[in-house]
DNA sequence: GTCTATATCAAGATAGAC
DNA sequence: GTCTATCTTGATATAGAC
């Protein structure tokens, strides 16, 4: 009983982006984790040695990862004005494991340690200053932003039931709404 | 010292908000509550018979609530196709108390029972409907409704930080998105 | 390094005094 | 109807065997 098992850290932060998909943040449980990872409590804890650094590798993980999709997103967008923006779409426009796993990822990080939002906050950094270039285009700019994530976040949390194409849509129509040339 | 108040299900439903904005769904905890409201937690209790139920409750009063107040709005708006996405607008477009204690309430029932997530769906059933009404700018309906619920959810979580005058701005941006006349 | 077993604690819920 | 005190559970975290 009980086979050893070689633990894998990714395969774990999988497991809890899982359980926080469909048991919700309240039951992201280290047992519920273990389980779901095939490994046991113990294995889990020698891992992560607390619960909030669970969520914490869990969130950091997938902002990192979301960065880096971002960023070879905006190769396609070189010159561009609000490229960020057109390259923040191009990664959030359709609904996978990946944009489903950063949804969990920043619920359980809100609903457990609320005070590490700011660290979401810092990842639109970039993108704000993208938008404050333009004093002339920033209202359209900040609306598409807002839009962005508003859109990701409702659809992560299935608050607003659309088909995958229809959200697709709605994507595509948000880029619409990106001023197509800077003012400097 | 145990002084004997009258217990006011109001007052324990806004603590249980405020617990919620401030420290977050995870802590959102029976002794919590029941020490902000000022009441005892066999007092709570009493009213609340268990904790679900006092989310349920939570929850139920803010759907109660922005319903009305989206009616409210409604008047301003008669005869004007999609009355109800406009509507949705003026009641969403400040932060007030009552946007959020509706976020409050959205997030602990998503982290604790996302199997009641359908509940919150189905408020955005009739603005559908609306939006369904015009095959021809259905997508742009469609597009100021989840802007307008992405944008609330993203400033309630304080995602992105942007002055009261900038969602302001974001808010009628969003408004200038709905059709002009909707096609029948 | 991974496991099982156990200690500790916090939180939901109950019982009964007032 | 509201309180205090207690019960019970379930979850984090630790200790120690393998």
């Amino acid at each position: 009983m009980g086979r050893r098992k070689t633990i894998d850290h990714e395969r774990i932060l999988d497991a809890a982006e899982d359980v926080t998909l469909e048991l919700g943040a309240a039951r992201l449980t280290l047992d519920a984790v273990a389980t779901r990872a095939g490994i046991s409590k113990g294995g889990l804890v020698y891992c992560f040695a607390s619960k909030e650094l669970l969520i914490k590798a869990m969130f950091t993980r997938e902002m990192k990862r979301f960065e880096e999709e971002l960023l070879s997103e905006l190769a396609h967008f070189e010159g561009l004005p609000f490229a960020r923006l057109h390259a923040r779409i191009a990664a959030s426009k359709h609904e996978t494991e990946n944009t489903r796993a950063k949804a969990a990822s920043i619920m359980a990080t809100i609903s457990q340690m609320p005070e590490h939002v700011q660290e979401v906050r810092q990842a639109y950094t970039e993108d704000m200053e993208d938008v404050h270039r333009s004093a002339e285009d920033m209202r359209r700019a900040t609306l598409a932003l807002v839009a962005i994530e508003g859109a990701f976040l409702v659809r992560g949390l299935g608050l607003i039931d659309l088909t995958p194409e229809e959200w697709t849509g709605v994507f595509d129509d948000i880029a619409t709404l990106i001023p197509k040339r800077s003012k400097n």
